[in-house]
RNA sequence: CGCGGGGUAGAGCAGUCUGGUAGCUCGUUUGGCUCAUAACCAAAAGGUCGUUGGUUCAAAUCCAACCCCCGCAACCA
């Protein structure tokens, strides 16, 4: 049995749970499972990103505890996955206590490439943060929010050499030893990783108290990133454990917009560690409101559990996987939600088992020795193997299309009418194997309903009491 | 000239690498069927393939220029 290894991006906890965290479960979790289908031994980790000036901030400002404040948003995101059914195996918050002193030691093993320099910039002390010199020019100086001019400022932080690794990830990018998807992707990070500098992997503490202590230097607080990154190794359990049974990842899953700091950062960390490149960085898109970006201020924003209390979770994964492109941007609006839900989910799977279900029982067939009906086609794989997700679902509809142009063709009620049983019987026997053979390739994308649908077939058959997908 | 993506039927997209009668889904219209969640199946209508020019027997596809939309530019999945 061969042993995968798959992660999710963790997010940060500065919000509540939306629609694009549960798009990379979504793609993170079909894959975790096509894997296991297959035969392998799948781990798949997920967690919660808790640090940093931003949560802090946002504790403060509702007045509690930073530590109660993240354990409660915790808590709020780990009910959000469970809900989304995704099948994890390994779970990080990067509060944990080991979590902490796993990175410390990461941060130990990294030091011969770190150093130590000053950082002078344009600084607000409204926001607290360090802005572009573009942003400078472009606000003239003053910052927009606080109406107060930008201060230069100079401070000390911990820098990682990037330079000690630049050619060699250039390589491994290039030649696909560490591949990045979509192609696109791949050429973008290319030039950006040209004009890379070295990276500031930490604060001072004044700045930035909500933090991992950078080990023997009390006066700095490590970068996010540095802390956040580690998670993927650090919850299976390294430096102490031996990681190497499923380390370097077969697949890690990161929106389009942290895919540098997975494409550079992580790699150059991993590179100082001495450890192998996760095999392949699937960058997918955003959704989109109507075209827009979802944000709090155009308040478009679509509650993922609004979708999902509504519909349930096999229509939530199923328009997520199937109708949202699985590396470019694509829109969500409920008519599209809507229209997929009842024309394909009820119409074209929903109807068909009831129909196929019917006519079995009505006719006393016994439905025993299916062919294939656990195996997945060499198209689906091709596919499933280039995560392309989203065009491999559609295969998979198109097959359970077929049955219905099949039913038609053969049409089963009027060999029952003119009495021919033995057809009748290979006939419904043949559909109910085709049904159950793109069921089984449905299994990754949506679990519960495909489940279900071979428990209709398995045994005595009888169609479900309430239909698979009600119309509202 | 910052980098990248895109502009193809009312809508959403494929096709562009490897030039050869323009395709899919939804919607619309019509017909068929009656096993089924008024579900299913078939057919039809609907496009100067962003603009202009070039290469070619032949261009959505190759080349050049231009126009428009959208992302990214250090902590937003």
């Amino acid at each position: 049995m061969t042993k995968k290894y798959i992660t999710t991006a963790i997010p940060y906890m500065n919000g509540n749970p939306h629609i694009g965290h549960a798009m990379d479960y979504c793609l993170a979790d079909v894959c975790a499972r096509y894997l296991a289908l297959l035969g392998n031994e799948v781990k798949l980790q997920a967690g919660t990103d808790e640090h940093g000036s931003k949560i802090a901030q946002k504790a403060d400002e509702l007045d509690v505890e930073v530590q109660d404040y993240v354990d409660e948003k915790a808590e709020i995101f780990r009910d959000f996955i469970a809900k989304l059914g995704v099948s994890y195996t390994d779970y990080v918050r990067t509060t944990n206590e080991w979590h902490e002193r796993r990175v410390q030691d990461i941060w130990r093993k990294l030091k011969k490439h770190i150093y130590l320099a000053k950082y002078e910039g344009w600084y607000c002390t409204g926001c607290e943060r360090f802005i572009t010199d573009k942003e400078y020019e472009e606000n003239e100086g003053i910052c927009p929010d606080h109406l107060k001019p930008y201060e230069k400022l100079e401070e000390e932080n911990y820098y990682l050499r990037l330079s000690d690794f630049k050619d060699k990830l250039k390589k491994a990018i290039e030649t696909d030893e560490m591949l990045i998807l979509p192609g696109f992707r791949k050429k973008e990070i290319l030039k950006l990783l040209e004009e890379s500098p070295d990276v500031s992997i930490s604060r001072p503490v004044t700045q930035l108290k909500w933090g991992i202590p950078v080990p023997d230097d009390p006066s700095q607080v490590m970068y996010v990133w540095v802390d956040a990154l580690s998670n993927y190794i650090t919850v299976l359990g390294y430096p102490e454990e031996d990681i190497s049974a499923w380390w370097p990842a077969t697949a890690q899953f990161v929106g389009k917009d942290i895919l540098r700091f997975h494409a550079i950062i992580w790699p150059a960390m991993l590179m100082g560690m001495g450890l192998p490149l996760p095999k392949t960085l699937v960058s997918h898109g955003m959704v989109l409101a109507d075209g827009q970006k979802m944000s709090k201020s155009i308040g478009n924003v679509v509650d993922p559990n609004e979708v999902i209390d509504k519909y349930g979770i096999d229509a939530f994964r199923y328009f997520f996987l199937r109708h949202i492109d699985t590396f470019a941007d694509s829109d969500f609006t409920w008519k599209k939600f809507e229209d997929a839900y009842n024309n394909e989910l009820a119409n074209d799977l929903g109807n068909l088992v009831q129909r196929l279900a019917t006519m079995v029982s009505k006719n006393n067939v016994k439905i025993e020795e299916l062919n294939g009906a656990s195996e997945f086609s060499s198209e689906y794989k091709e596919l499933m193997d280039k995560y392309e997700f989203a065009k491999a679902f559609d295969y998979v509809w198109e097959k359970v299309q077929g049955v219905n142009k099949k039913i038609d063709e053969r049409k089963p009620w009027q060999l029952a009418k003119n009495g021919e049983k033995g057809v009748l019987e290979d006939c419904l026997k043949e559909l109910v194997n085709d049904l159950l053979n793109a069921n089984y390739m449905l299994m990754p994308f949506l679990p519960s309903a495909s489940s279900k649908i071979a428990e209709v077939f398995d045994g005595e058959v009888k169609p479900p009491e309430t239909p698979l997908f009600p119309k509202s």
